[in-house]
RNA sequence: GCGGGCGUGGCGGAACUGGCAGACGCGCAGGAUUUAGGUUCCUGUUCUACGGAGUGUGGGUUCGAGUCCCACCGCCCGCACCA
């Protein structure tokens, strides 16, 4: 690393240091604190200032994913996405756009409550320290912040209305036909006047009120659920199906994760997984993010069909049901509720311990699709409802509860599981469509509807065969289409069963066992109803506690119960309030909101921060996030911009979604999206370093050696790559880079390493090149000796002009498009250039020099605020037009052009810009490199000539 | 297995709709300043048996391919017995 510390008396006083960068950048980042330099004016509510609004173009929301803020503070990787961000912030403020930028803090959750218990120091306090620590950080960066509009989750004025928005999805239901969230009263009065039936045909005045609630309870789109749940004993609390991994363990902590029965709150987002599938569309998201939620919500029409049992009806969902007359066996998965009621007693042993070997079995091993199918017979046999055969139930594990019903009917000709099952086992297969000719050439074999000479199951488009009953044929049809219709309107008729579509996406599990989180605003009453508490009662506030630590278990121990550290707080679970009905003795919900509650609608309060009338007023939700119909007629509104990494693809970003939804169907916000456009940015990566242990060693004392071997300490030393963080001991810390270059330095150096959504490998060594840089453009205008201003009113040499207008022309279009790397290309050519240019005179012309620092003020606010200052101006540059290109000097009088001859280059020729064909050919032609080139050949003898304009030549001989 | 992305100097990376491959930066080499080191500045830097060759490999389309098409190899990401 460069060291400036070292007093060096050679160094000119006035050079551009990192001691002097130091100076520049807490100067003006003071100075646009006092002077609100970035307050972005509201249309509306307290932070109205609507002149401002109307002086401003466009308005423009930019949006960085709200950092969770941690103990261990910020590393160089944590800001790419900020950097990219203000620099186009900044940039989009010099198009004269009022642009709505800040930063707040995801504070709740677990990795804040594990820190805390870790250090003994009360959440609230860490948590505190925490963002106190990262404000400076992101300060010293000299992000353009609206400092008014940041917020933290664990404030009270902010949960507040976090649980605000509970109320509300609690208190709403979601009604299909209107495919939209509604007031549950609405679904109170429709069952109360009778224009909607109640489920059992009773009127509704008949009806308990225990009944009647029970009935709403059963439609809200937050419930309490007696259902499986991911019970994590490490954790000591549930988590949701987002935050298991493929393995079934915890996203966070790595511990085992158990599916139990137990009772917790569940959102019901399932209610939405059509339309969070369908405005995908109109969403500017990159594929791999809405193909990743695509899956996630996993779509599939299908129909449902009942087969009946000795244990009453066994429901299977199947995407074919045109297969059902191939259906020879059912399966069902060894934890399906039937399998009891189904074993014989002969087959009661091989069940039980068929089922006891699955629940041993980790996720890993049973998904693992190489292994060989397993499964037992129940001993029982069910119905095929369309041809009434007998099909024997089995059980095994390649049918998971978790999908559909648990349950399939096996088609072994036509799914190649089934196929595989059934060979393994014995089973017939018998065939139902006739695969085509080509189908068999390919496999090698003989066309035959005997199965028993078939490599696999046949899947696809044929006719079919064996597939009739007394009332229904498929035969002779040949698209699965139009079977899948045929047997659809069948079952309906025959009340088999019924066309449907069945989601992979389930509810989710809203409710967690821990302290560091939002209350839920719910009291229970004698009776345990749940009651929402009314607006004015809001915040519900986290009781202060010094037993803040869940009650966590052996991580194996699947059979523990649940403990959350509320419930320990009886003071503050018994509580008297009168809800309307006199004062009353009510329990507290001890359950706390899961940490996605407070990043669910951040962006909201961001607009509208110190607003307490309402979460955000309508007039300014409207103003900064409704639908741009100007730019598409379709827009669904939301954040101009979103930038964060693909971490969050499913868990943060549908979640988000489906709460935006919900308050767009209750009337509170215009928008249908929260996030119109989002931007991945790349990870930075690091080097890391093990010992021969294979333990991680400090990486800034690791030596590189000439041979490439790397030593610590003298020993021998591997390197790794990965995400740079403190396990890896790899990181690097932003503050050593303010201290030997300064923060525009480490910012210009982030944006220049690479395209912003390209992950890349931090550098220590490479920082001084943009350091080196910001010297030169320095030493453009002030005197490193004096520093003196010496710039003059000259006017630029047309080189020095043309050059000037082509990096406007190109800087602007590669700042809109986020490219800041390439427009940092063309700012270094362009400063490179007018230092040579200068060092005759000693001089920059003026107007090269301000238009210099304008175009490099989004990328480095600071050195270009002071060089704007020195240069006579009294206003910030943060408001300054950004310089538009002279197209006059955009094309040049004279081009060069490459002359090829056979597709390589052999010379170059001047021509005029704009000269035709012929007269390209004339001077091509004309010129003695061309002639060596082509031998002397008579111009006429050559196969072919191409000449495209302003481009190249081809010769051809 | 399915889906998506990516392979360019010693390194990070440029190259718009097919049209001068290697912009810009690091590193390296030489030079200037300096007692010296460091800093800063200047010049050069794809390889080369100096004919040429060259964007993972092999083929194709084209006057012309890093860019388009086909096959293969390698790496990364997501999903994964989803009925």
């Amino acid at each position: 690393m460069s060291d400036d510390t070292t007093p060096a008396s050679d160094i000119p006083p006035h050079r551009y240091t990192a001691a002097l960068a130091a100076d520049i950048e807490q100067r003006w980042q003071d100075t646009w604190e006092d002077e609100h330099t970035f307050w972005a004016p509201n249309p509306a509510g307290p932070l109205a200032d609507p002149d401002a609004v109307a002086a401003t173009g466009d308005k423009l929301f930019v949006l960085d994913m709200f950092p969770y803020p941690s103990g261990a503070g910020l590393h160089v990787g944590h800001p790419l996405g900020y950097i990219g961000t203000d620099v186009y912030a900044r940039y989009q403020r010099m198009q004269g756009r009022n642009v709505l930028y800040t930063m707040g803090f995801d504070a709740f959750g677990l990795p804040a409550e594990q820190y805390a218990v870790q250090t003994g120091q009360h959440p609230a306090i860490t948590t505190d320290a925490n963002i106190a620590n990262m404000r400076r950080q992101l300060r010293r960066l000299g992000l353009s912040h609206d400092p008014r509009r940041s917020i933290s989750t664990t404030d009270p004025e902010y949960y507040r209305w976090t649980q605000w928005i509970f109320t509300q999805i609690f208190n709403a239901w979601y009604d299909p036909e209107q495919r939209r969230a509604r007031p549950i009263s609405e679904l109170e009065s429709a069952f109360a006047n009778g224009s909607r039936p109640t489920p059992d045909g009773r009127t509704w005045g008949d009806m308990s009120g225990a009944e009647q609630r029970r009935l709403l309870d059963d439609y809200r789109l937050a419930y309490v659920s007696e259902a499986p749940v991911n019970w994590c004993p490490g954790l000591g609390t549930v988590v949701a199906n987002e935050e298991v991994t493929a393995d079934g363990r915890s996203d966070r902590g790595n511990f085992p994760v158990f599916t139990r029965n137990m009772r917790q709150w569940m959102m019901r987002i399932t209610a939405y997984a059509d339309r969070l599938l369908e405005d995908l569309d109109l969403l500017d998201w990159s594929e791999a993010i809405t193909t990743m939620q695509r899956n996630w919500i996993g779509r599939s029409e299908g129909a449902r069909v009942d087969f009946a049992s000795p244990a009453g009806p066994i429901t299977v969902f199947t995407t074919r049901p045109d297969t059902l007359f191939g259906a020879t066996f059912m399966v069902l998965a060894p934890e399906h509720p039937l399998v009891e009621a189904l074993t014989t007693p002969d087959q009661a042993d091989a069940v039980a311990e068929y089922r006891r070997a699955a629940a041993a079995a980790s996720d890993l091993d049973r998904q693992d699709t190489s292994r060989d199918k397993t499964g037992v017979f129940t001993g029982s046999t069910a119905t095929n409802p369309v041809n009434g055969a007998q099909v024997p139930v089995w059980i095994a594990d390649y049918v998971l509860m978790g999908y559909g019903t648990g349950a399939i009917m096996a088609v072994p000709c036509g799914d190649q599981r089934d196929f595989e099952f059934a060979r393994r086992f014995g089973l017939d297969i018998p065939a139902i469509q006739r695969p085509p000719d080509a189908w068999f050439a390919d496999r090698e074999v003989a066309p035959s509807l005997d199965t028993s000479t078939w490599p696999e199951a046949f899947v696809g488009d044929a006719p079919y065969v064996n597939s009739s009953n007394d009332s229904l044929s498929l035969n002779d049809m040949t698209s699965v289409r139009d079977g899948i219709a045929t047997m659809n309107s069948w079952l309906s008729a025959n009340g088999a069963g019924e066309a449907t579509v069945n989601y992979k996406l389930r509810d989710w599990l809203f409710s967690r066992q821990r302290y560091w989180g939002e209350p839920f605003p719910i009291v229970y009453d004698s009776d345990s109803n749940p009651h929402t508490l009314p607006d004015e009662m809001l915040p519900v506030t986290l009781p202060e506690t010094d037993s803040f630590s869940p009650r966590t278990f052996d991580p194996d121990d699947e059979f523990s119960e649940p403990e959350s550290p509320l419930d320990r707080l009886s003071d503050w679970v018994e509580v008297t309030l009168d809800l309307g009905d006199g004062p009353r003795t009510y329990r507290r919900d001890t359950n706390v909101m899961p940490q996605w509650a407070g990043s669910c609608w951040y962006e909201l309060r961001y607009l509208d921060p110190t607003n307490t009338d309402a979460f955000v007023d309508p007039a300014v939700e409207h103003y900064w996030m409704g639908p741009r119909t100007d730019i598409r007629p379709d827009h669904p509104g939301g954040v101009d911009l979103y930038v964060g990494g693909v971490e969050h693809a499913v868990l943060h970003l549908l979640y988000s979604r489906f709460w935006h939804k919900v308050l767009f169907d209750l009337g509170h916000v215009s928008s249908r999206e929260p996030y119109a456009r989002l931007f991945n940015q790349g990870y930075i990566l690091a080097n890391a370093f093990t010992d021969d242990r294979g333990i991680y060693v400090d990486a800034t004392e690791v030596v590189e050696h000439d041979d490439g071997s790397f030593t610590h300490n003298g020993t021998r030393v591997t390197r790794e790559w990965g995400k740079m963080g403190k396990s890896l001991r790899n990181a690097v810390s932003p503050d050593e880079m303010y201290d030997a270059y300064g923060a525009d330095t480490l910012r210009l150096y982030e944006m220049a390493m690479g395209p912003l959504d390209a992950s890349r490998p931090w550098e220590t060594r490479d920082v001084v090149g943009m350091f080196r840089f910001l010297q030169r453009l320095w030493r453009t205008m002030v005197d490193e000796d004096t520093g003196e201003l010496t710039v003059d009113d000259s006017t630029p040499d047309d080189e020095t002009a043309r050059l000037l207008h082509r990096t406007i022309d190109v800087v602007g279009t590669e700042m809109a498009a986020l490219r800041f790397n390439t427009a940092i290309a063309k700012l270094v050519e362009l400063v490179n250039h007018v230092t040579k240019s200068r060092q005759a005179s000693g001089r920059t012309p003026r107007t090269v020099a301000e238009t210099m620092v304008l175009m490099a003020a989004p990328l480095v606010p600071h050195l270009a605020e002071e060089l704007w200052r020195r240069l006579g101006h009294v206003t910030s540059v943060a408001y300054c037009d950004f310089p538009t290109a002279d197209p006059a000097l955009l094309v040049d009088d004279e081009v060069e052009m490459p002359v090829q001859v056979n597709g390589k280059v052999r010379a170059r020729v001047m021509v005029p810009a704009d000269a035709d064909d012929e007269t390209i050919r004339a001077i091509v032609f004309a010129d003695d490199g061309v002639q060596r080139a082509i031998d002397g050949a008579d111009p006429a003898d050559l196969r072919k000539v191409i000449v495209v304009p302003g481009r190249m030549v081809n010769l051809v001989l």
